[in-house]
DNA sequence: ACAAAAGTGTTGCTACTACACCCATGG
DNA sequence: CCATGGGTGTAGTAGCAACACTTTTGT
C-alpha cells in the first residue's frame, strides 16, 4: 500500500504548478494582481500568477522563487491554500495546481512589475468578474487572509517600521473590508501588549498628532514558540 | 508565464500520492488509522494511509476511490489538508503529497479491515509515539477536524440516525479532547435549532431515559445554500 | 475659536461559565 | 428509597459594541 505501484512510473505526465494570489496593500485598499493569459478566449484573459515546480525542490521553495522572480524580492508572507487537480488542461497535460498567497506592501517600488509578465493589480471587485475562477480560490484565499490577520503579525510586513495606530486601523479594514471601531480597536490590539510606543509622533495626519509604535517581534517570536496563540478580536 | 514552459514536459516524474488521516470513532474515544510501512527501520515503522492519483483523475475522485478501497464503503467526510513536497523520497523518486483527513464511525464493520492492508487502529496518544511525522500533520489534522466539528455536521455521520444528546456530548468531547458542561452544551446545541425530538427514549444508559434526536440534514442544507454559517460555541 | 483627528471613558447588553437544583425509575 | 444519569434554571461575570466625551494644535 505504501510503495509505488509497479508500472506507475513514468505513465503520468503530471505538471505541478504554483498559482498566486497575490495581494497587495497601499495604505488604502487591498490589491490583488493578476497576469494576461495567453489565451484566445476573450472573456477569460486575466488569470492568476503561474510558476512551474522544479525537480528536487520543495514546494516552498519553488513558491518563495516563484515569487521573487515576478516581485524581484522575497519579502512577503506565503501560506498555501488549498491543491487543485484541473484548474487547467492547456496543452492537454495534466495540471496539478498548488495555490498560495502572499501579501505584500505596494511600496513604490513593488509597483514596478517585470515587463515580461503582463500584469495589473485590480481592486478586488474589479477583479472577480475579470478573473476565470470557477473554484472560487480568490475567496477562499480572502477568508484565509482575514483568519490569518488575527494573529497579529501578517499584517506588520504592510506597515513600515514605526507606524501610527490609525495606519494600523486602516490596515486592519482593508484585510477586513469593513469599517473598525476607533477605540475597541486600540483597547483590542493594545491589551496583546506586543505594540511599543516611541518617543515620536506622526504630525502629517493631523494637528494633534498620533504617537508611533512599533511591533515586537521578538516578543511575538517567542510567544509562538510557547505554543502561546494570539488572538486579537476584530 | 502561464503556459508550460518548454522543454517541462516529461522531464519530471511526479508521483502524486494521497496521504490519509483516518479518525475513527467508536463512542468513545477518537482512533487513527496507521498502516505498517514497507521499510526496514525498525523505529519508523507505522505511516499513514497511502495510495495514488491515476491519469484522468481529479484529486476529490482519488481520495474517494482510495479511501473505499480500504474501508470497503464510501460514507465519509473527506477534507484536504495540505499538500507536502517531500514526505517521502522512497525509491529515489519525487513524490507529492496530498494530505486528506476522514472520520468515520467504528461500527463493527468499519473496524474490519482488507487483509491485504497491513493496518491497525490507534489511540491520540499512542499513535503519536509510533509515526514518523516530522510535519505534523497529525496535529494539523487534529485541529482542522476540531474547527470544522463547530460546523456541526462531520460528527454526525459518527452516530446512528437517532442518537440521544448523551451520545452526542460523548462525541464532541471526543474530538474535542475535553469535557464538556452537560448543561451549557445542551443550551447550545438546541439552540442551532437542527435537532429534533423523537417520541422515543434510549433507557439502556439511566433508569429515567433519554430522548432520542435527529438531525434535520434538509434544513441544514437549505442553510448552506443561502450562505448561513453555523457556528456552534464548545 | 474651531476644525479635525487622536485618544479615553462609560454604559448596556450578550453570551458564556459554573454551578445548583429537580426528575424519573429500576433495583 | 436511593443511586444514577437525564434535564432545567440561575447568578455572576467577561468581553464586546456603541457612543459620548476630552485633548491637542495649525490655521
Amino acid at each position: 500500500m505504501n510503495a509505488i505501484p509497479s508500472n506507475y512510473s513514468n505513465q503520468i505526465p503530471f505538471h505541478i504548478a504554483i498559482d498566486f494570489v497575490i495581494f497587495g496593500y497601499d495604505e488604502e485598499e487591498l490589491k490583488l494582481l493578476a497576469a494576461k493569459r495567453q489565451s484566445t478566449d476573450d472573456h477569460q484573459q486575466w488569470s492568476l500568477i503561474r510558476g512551474f515546480l522544479f525537480k528536487n525542490e520543495h514546494l516552498e521553495q519553488a513558491a518563495a522563487r516563484i515569487f521573487k522572480e515576478i516581485m524581484g524580492h522575497s519579502s512577503a508572507h506565503l501560506e498555501q491554500l488549498h491543491t487543485y487537480s484541473n484548474p487547467d488542461y492547456e496543452s492537454g497535460t495534466y495540471i496539478i495546481s498548488v495555490v498560495y498567497y502572499a501579501i505584500i506592501r505596494l511600496s513604490d517600488q513593488n509597483k514596478k512589475l517585470p515587463k515580461d509578465l503582463d500584469a495589473k493589480w485590480f481592486n478586488l471587485k474589479e477583479i472577480q468578474e475579470l478573473i476565470f475562477d470557477p473554484e472560487n480560490i480568490i475567496d477562499k484565499a480572502i477568508q484565509d487572509l482575514q483568519e490569518h490577520a488575527k494573529t497579529i503579525p501578517i499584517g506588520i510586513t504592510l506597515l513600515p517600521d514605526k507606524f501610527t495606530l490609525t495606519q494600523l486601523q486602516a490596515m486592519y479594514e482593508a484585510i477586513l473590508q469593513k469599517k473598525l471601531d476607533r477605540g475597541n480597536f486600540r483597547k483590542n490590539i493594545l491589551s496583546v501588549e506586543l505594540l511599543e510606543k516611541l518617543d515620536e509622533k506622526d504630525k502629517t495626519g493631523s494637528r494633534k498628532g498620533a504617537w508611533y509604535y512599533s511591533f515586537n517581534e521578538n516578543k511575538f517570536n517567542n510567544l509562538i514558540d510557547n505554543g502561546v496563540l494570539i488572538k486579537i478580536s476584530l
